[in-house]
RNA sequence: GGAGAGAUGGCCGAGUUGGCUGAAGGCGCUCGCCUGCUAAGUGAGUGUGGGGCGAAAGCUCUACCGAGGGUUCGAAUCCCUCUCUCUCCGCCA
């Protein structure tokens, strides 16, 4: 959510950025709609100090034995007006809010105008694609080859878009999980979180999912409750309403959470294999600092999303969305793209953003510099570090092996007792 | 799921016959003084949101004592609903 004040006084820029966003937004009645706004407010407190004044009055006059009957029933109608015009202000609020809420960050200076992921600038590449000499497979059919993945299983227990690893191939991924956490905590410095899983409505409207995408959500029947589509949910909202104080920041917690999203509107998209799943795993890194911070905290925590790529050895590139394509939060985010050779074709494993305070404004995350000073809002930043299955498909897609065998990276044969190859049974 | 108790400022904790209590007192913290270090002592300050005035510092009004309603001229104090916490029982990993 952008300043109230600041959209005021900034129309002009705000519908700019929109046309950039590529959002169709009519802003056309928020000016006068907030005029009314501080009108009925100052009208409203106008007659709340005159009932405030003349109660006290009322008391000492009581006091005194004085007769107060006419005061009172003067102050019955001035109460009745309070109440009639704070009926109104809901409304109002309601009005000023919606669009508000539904107003994209704006995007940081160093963001390239574009329409969609085309006009995406590639920031660096990383790692050797391999040459293969022969045709490598897409995952899916490497893991069915080797028994550690089972898709039709998956979809007669819960349907499409759930998958079934079995043997290896659930070890893998729980020693994805602890490589990346082992990585985060002892070398960057996170503080590992375990979450909830659940959250409710106002936590989901604080991270910005909800009003606005609802249908992405699993809604538990019966209850105010969602499962979330990503550990940033539950993370960010640990210091919701909170006023943290200067030099505990940046804070940086790492999380290990499945995500649960309906992929609404993913139709026919990405159908095989482990890519869109309505289930997954995801280690993210969430940071809150300081405003002037947040941009170098953005690029340090790319690069801790990267290195754990580096340390798999899996070549990526860095590519940084264009205004087209940036998320509704986010002010500027770089996605990490991985290379799988079984599709030739780079595919998003991480994707690391900068919200400054928009998140901040929502979710009343707050910081102070010093004692006594005012308080301002702090910047919000995160990234996944990484989406666990879909690092375990770029390992099976790069490391097979003629035979349909494929070697562990070095940096994981230690978790799994020196394993070098998962082979076929 | 059943029975009971509670929710006040950064923390602890008064306030429950409704009215100078935005909130006593204590702790913590900040700034100053004093004591040649430390400890102790001492003075002052110390919530947030919103509105108005102001270039700013600031001044002023308003709201907020878990949340939302209600009663009343007036509510932290009375009534209703909800949420959360704690204790006991039941159940369970």
């Amino acid at each position: 959510m952008l300043d109230l004040k600041f959209v005021r006084s900034n129309l002009d820029l705000i519908n700019d950025m929109l046309k950039d966003r590529g959002y169709d937004l009519d802003l056309s009645g928020f000016q006068s709609l907030d005029k009314k706004r501080r009108s009925i407010l100052t009208s409203l407190e106008e007659l709340r100090y005159r009932r405030n004044k003349v109660s006290d009055q009322i008391a000492v006059m009581k006091k005194n034995g004085e007769d107060v009957s006419s005061l009172i029933s003067e102050m019955k109608a001035v109460s009745k007006e309070i109440k009639e015009i704070e009926a109104e202000l809901p409304d109002i609020m309601d009005q000023l809010n919606r669009p508000l809420m539904v107003i994209p960050n704006i995007p940081h200076e160093s963001v390239v105008v574009g329409k969609d992921a085309d006009d995406n600038p590639v920031i660096r590449r990383w790692g050797k694609i391999r040459d293969f000499d022969f045709d490598p497979l897409p995952h899916w059919e490497i893991g069915e080859n080797l028994n550690i993945l089972d898709f039709s299983r998956a979809a007669k227990i819960a349907g499409s878009r759930f998958s079934l690893q079995t043997g290896l191939g659930a070890t893998l991924e729980r020693v994805l999980i602890n490589f990346m956490l082992d990585i985060h905590t002892n070398n960057h410095g996170y503080t590992e979180t375990l979450p909830p899983f659940l959250v409710n409505s106002v936590s989901m409207t604080a991270t910005g999912q909800l009003p606005k995408f609802r249908e992405d959500l699993f809604k538990v029947d019966g209850w105010d409750l969602f499962l979330i589509p990503t550990a940033e949910v539950p993370v960010t909202n640990i210091h919701r309403d909170e006023i943290l104080s200067f030099n505990e920041l940046p804070i940086k917690y790492v999380s290990y959470t499945p995500c649960f999203r309906s992929e609404a509107g993913s139709y026919g998209k990405d159908t095989r294999g482990l890519i869109r799943q309505h289930q997954f795993n995801k280690v993210e890194l969430v940071k809150f600092c300081c405003p002037e911070d947040s941009d170098q905290e953005l690029e340090s925590l790319t690069a801790d999303a990267e290195e754990i790529l580096q340390s798999l050895e899996l070549p990526y590139r860095v590519v940084s969305l264009c205004t087209g394509d940036l998320g509704f939060s986010a002010a500027k985010t770089y996605d990490i793209e991985v290379w799988l050779p079984g599709q030739q074709l780079f595919r998003e494993i991480s994707s690391c953003s900068n919200f400054t305070d928009f998140q901040a404004r929502r979710a009343n995350i707050r910081f102070r510099r010093k004692k006594g000073s005012g308080t301002e809002l702090a910047h919000t930043i995160n990234g996944s570090g990484l989406a666990v299955g879909r690092t375990l498909v770029a390992i099976l897609e790069n490391y097979q092996q003629p035979d349909g065998s494929v070697v562990i990276p070095e940096a994981l044969r230690p978790y799994l007792n020196g394993l070098s190859v998962i082979k076929r049974d």
